[in-house]
RNA sequence: GCGAGGAUGGCGGAAUUGGUAGACGCGCUGGUUUUAGGUACCAGUACCAUCGGUGUGGGGGUUCGAGUCCCCCUCCUCGUACCA
């Protein structure tokens, strides 16, 4: 019935029919449940790589399994087709990116065909279109309306070979994400959004994130950086002006010995104009501060300025110092310190011979203040009013006095930054913004957006083509009407990012950037696949993104929900040889060479059953000839389906075989349900094709039972080997194509057995085994296991102490000598 | 330094969450088929030994019973870093 397993004419077969039935649309139809699955949407560099290959496999399952249950689903694709690559490709090629990313979509869309993933490709969407990106601009303009995005001088971080600014995010261990050069500090007038405003929402929110791996929750927790404490503002002596510092330690304000400001603290350069060598110092760590990799064996250096602070509460006169630990990014780039209490002030006052003042004691033992920092709570001394109190009590109190007297208040402290969001580059979005001599930056009007890229520019490198391009640059003012000139900068890509998910429910929509209505029914998305790459910034963007989006008003809560993304898998990398595959590194696989030789099945059927999920994937070439042995084995199964009976009947066999047919069902539907373990699905159905190549199909009953086990094999690998399994679904007769395929249920009567096999232990130890009927009691199953031979002989001349029966798992008797 | 996760055969990894450790696959060994290589198939494969014993990084503990729970230690991976 069979002949050879021919995937490449099978998948090309199935490809062609799937395309023509357009089985794979999501449909407005509201009597299935919705499911949207979602899968992180490539950068178009032309070539899919085995990272993408894994994750649209694992979401393709995700997808199919939910549509054989019955979903409505919704499992689109699209191009973050914005960025960089694109730019220095087309420079290298001299060709202008928008024809380079479009050809490259066409060429990854077939790649992404050939793999027999089930897009809906009626809601394709590339980033780079107009469509798509003016929005982006219309949510600008309101976000410069409600003050959420504004321009602003400061120091940003700039990366030279990528000639643009950077978002904190972007800079990992201070070089670029992209090219792993240092990036360099830089003051520039830049385009910022004001996450910082929704700082407690996305921090709070993080709770509500159950379906998120706990690693991912916490590294954006982190990222946020929340801290309490109180802003303590310090008199400057001989001048008006104050030193403000944050603190989360105002318990130990009355053991402040002197005071530390950052390089670049305006206090600092006010000391360097007379001090030249103070100057020299403040330049040099300038420079340290971004290029110095390792920061923990950076010595702990520092300066006097010469100015002298005044104690907010004691009135004392303290000196001020310059030290390279502080940051001026962080707080206002000044603390107080107290030297008895922190290790770091601890360690600058040893070496700058700065008094040390202890100021908090132990709760019960003493502390050696000589030897080391006591950076616990505990019970105030030395500070006067509030000696005697407990640090938690502490802090208030002193905050109190603080905010009675002006000299400070209570404060919550974020390590996030605002975005920021302008990029020096030509391929992104337009900033929609006119500049205007008289009126300053105004947003560009609904009725003329969007401002349209022009496509047809070619960068060569250094500066963006745009600021040459006369016919973009100019245009008039939109408030005033005069000669002005258009915003040059583009938008981070990571915009583009942040909102597709939402895009996908409504992508034709020319109205308005989402549809209330289509949230309502697919968003947020139920399952997000992905690389954890993106745990801070993608995923931290977007959410930020879809809380703007539902405060513009384009859906509430209800309909949207208050998060994009419901569950997150974030799948481990593909290495090859224990490390990433990489081009530098040489160690790629090229996924159309596993097609073209096994099959997309094979290759897909290997890449989700080589590891777990979430765990790295070590690639084998020899793992990947083992999944296509597999699958030429079940195709070797039909050779016997229906094929004339042999013998008789073995009514114990059949039961059994369908007891394994059946518990099966139960094993594959539990990893789809219970975190997505498809390595152990498809081996569960590994183990029902060797029980069924095994099983010897005599008589009726054998029959049936045989054909049952294949027909359920077929449809329980549709989501994983679709191809191959619609071919065996056809090739078995059966009514619905394997895809489509009502996911089969277990049927509990087949999982009924009237005797079962109970583990005899002694003593904890196995010493054999007894068939016993199912529902045998306590003393039936002793009775038995003494009357066998093999476990009888430890029994000999002992007296059973107890006994405990773990029900259709296991007896162990304890005993002892008689 | 801090935070999180992990350590199971030669390898990737299972183990219904306290109940037969090593499922499934790779690799390896032997055999069958084959002119030969590959393919395919059959058998074996944690370790040591004859019964039997020992085994889930190391050490202790709880329990009739521990890979799983508790305490201590070692190592590895990931994230993060002078955050005041």
């Amino acid at each position: 019935m069979s002949g050879r397993y021919e995937a490449q004419n099978i998948e090309a077969k199935w490809q062609q029919r799937w395309a023509e039935s357009d089985m794979d649309s999501a449909l407005n139809d509201d009597s299935r449940e919705p499911y949207y699955c979602l899968v992180m949407f490539p950068y178009p560099s032309g070539n899919l790589h085995m990272g993408h290959v894994r994750n649209y496999c694992l979401g393709d399952a995700v997808a199919r399994y939910k549509r054989m249950k019955g979903y409505n689903v919704l499992h689109p694709i699209g191009w973050d087709a914005f960025g960089l690559p694109a730019e220095n490709a087309a420079i290298k090629h001299n060709r202008p990116p928008a024809e380079w990313t479009y050809a490259n979509i066409d060429q990854m869309r077939v790649q992404l065909k050939r793999l027999g993933l089930s897009y809906d490709w009626s809601r394709e969407i590339a980033t780079c279109h107009p469509d798509y990106y003016r929005w982006e601009q219309w949510m600008f303009t309101r976000l410069m309306q409600k003050g959420l995005a504004y321009q602003q001088d400061a120091e940003v971080n700039w990366c030279d070979p990528c000639h643009t600014v950077l978002a904190n995010e972007q800079v990992v261990d201070g070089v670029c994400w992209r090219c792993d050069t240092p990036v360099i500090r830089k003051n520039l007038k830049q385009w910022f959004i004001r996450i910082t405003d929704y700082a407690e929402e996305l921090l709070a929110d993080l709770d509500s994130l159950s379906g998120w791996p706990e690693k991912v929750v916490g590294m954006q927790r982190n990222w946020i950086g929340k801290s309490t404490g109180a802003e303590v503002s310090f008199g400057i002596e001989g001048s008006g002006d104050t030193l403000d510092i944050f603190t989360t330690r105002p318990d130990t304000l009355m053991g402040v010995t002197y005071m530390a400001v950052a390089a670049g603290h305006p206090l600092a350069k006010q000391a360097a104009e007379s001090n030249p060598e103070l100057a020299l110092f403040l330049d040099e760590c300038s420079k340290i501060s971004t290029k110095e990799a390792d920061v923990e064996t950076m010595e702990k250096k520092g300066m006097a300025t010469g100015f002298h602070a005044i104690h907010p509460i004691s009135g004392e006169s303290v000196p001020v110092w310059v030290a390279n630990f502080v940051l001026m990014g962080y707080g206002t780039g000044a603390v107080m310190s107290v030297p008895a209490h922190d290790v770091r002030d601890y360690d600058f006052a040893r070496k700058y011979g700065l008094s040390i003042r202890q100021v908090i004691a132990p709760v019960d033992g003493d502390w050696d203040i000589e030897t080391a920092a006591f950076t616990e709570a505990g019970v105030l001394i030395n500070s006067g009013q509030f000696d005697g109190m407990a640090s938690a009590d502490a802090k208030t109190a002193i905050i109190e006095w603080l905010a009675e007297n002006g000299k400070g208040a209570e404060r919550v402290q974020y390590r996030l930054r605002d975005w920021l969001v302008s990029r020096q580059r030509y391929w992104g979005a337009p900033i929609p913004v006119i500049h205007c001599a008289d009126c300053g930056a105004v947003p560009v009007p609904d009725d003329q957006l969007p401002v349209v890229l022009p496509t047809d520019l070619q960068p060569t490198g250094g500066a963006s083509p745009l600021t040459e391009c006369e016919s973009f640059k100019h245009a008039d003012c939109p408030q005033c009407g005069k000669a002005a000139v258009r915003e040059l900068d583009t938008f981070d890509t990571f915009m583009e990012s942040s909102w597709y998910m939402n895009r996908y429910t409504s992508p034709r929509n020319g109205e308005a950037m989402v549809d209330a209505a289509a949230m309502q029914r697919w968003a947020p998305v139920d399952q997000y696949i992905g690389g954890v790459e993106h745990a801070v910034l993608h995923l931290l963007y977007a959410r930020f993104y879809h809380k703007l989006m539902r405060d513009a008003g384009l859906f509430t809560s209800g309909q949207g929900g208050d998060e994009p993304f419901k569950n997150l898998l974030t799948q481990g990398m593909v290495l090859k040889d224990g490390t990433k595959m990489s081009k530098s590194k040489g160690n790629t696989v090229d996924p159309k060479a596993i097609i073209e030789r096994f099959g997309a099945d094979t290759a897909r059927l290997f890449t989700l059953f080589a590891a777990p999920p979430e765990k790295e994937l070590e690639w084998h070439d020899a793992g990947v000839e083992g999944g296509h042995r597999f699958l030429k084995r079940v195709w070797r199964l039909l050779e016997r389906v229906d094929a004339a009976a042999d013998g008789d009947e073995d009514a114990a066999a059949v039961k059994l075989m369908r007891r394994t047919i059946h518990t099966t069902i139960e094993r594959v539907t539990h990893a789809f349900e219970h975190g997505f373990a498809f390595n152990v699905a498809i081996a569960a159905q590994m183990e029902l094709a060797n029980a069924l190549q095994d099983f010897k199909p005599a008589g009726p009953g054998g029959k049936a039972a045989y054909r049952e086990g294949v027909e359920v094999l077929a449809i329980m690998l549709a989501p994983f080997v679709p191809h191959f399994a619609c071919e065996m679904g056809e090739m078995l007769g059966m009514k619905q194509v394997a895809v489509l395929a009502d996911w089969p249920v277990a049927d509990q009567a087949a999982l009924e057995q009237d005797e079962i096999t109970l583990v005899v232990q002694v003593q904890g130890k196995k010493r054999g085994e007894i068939t016993i009927a199912k529902d045998a009691g306590q003393d039936e199953a002793l009775a038995a296991a003494q009357a066998d031979f093999a476990i009888h002989k430890w029994l000999d001349g002992m007296q059973i102490v107890k006994v405990i029966l773990v029900p259709g798992r296991l007896l162990n008797i304890v005993v002892k000598p008689a």
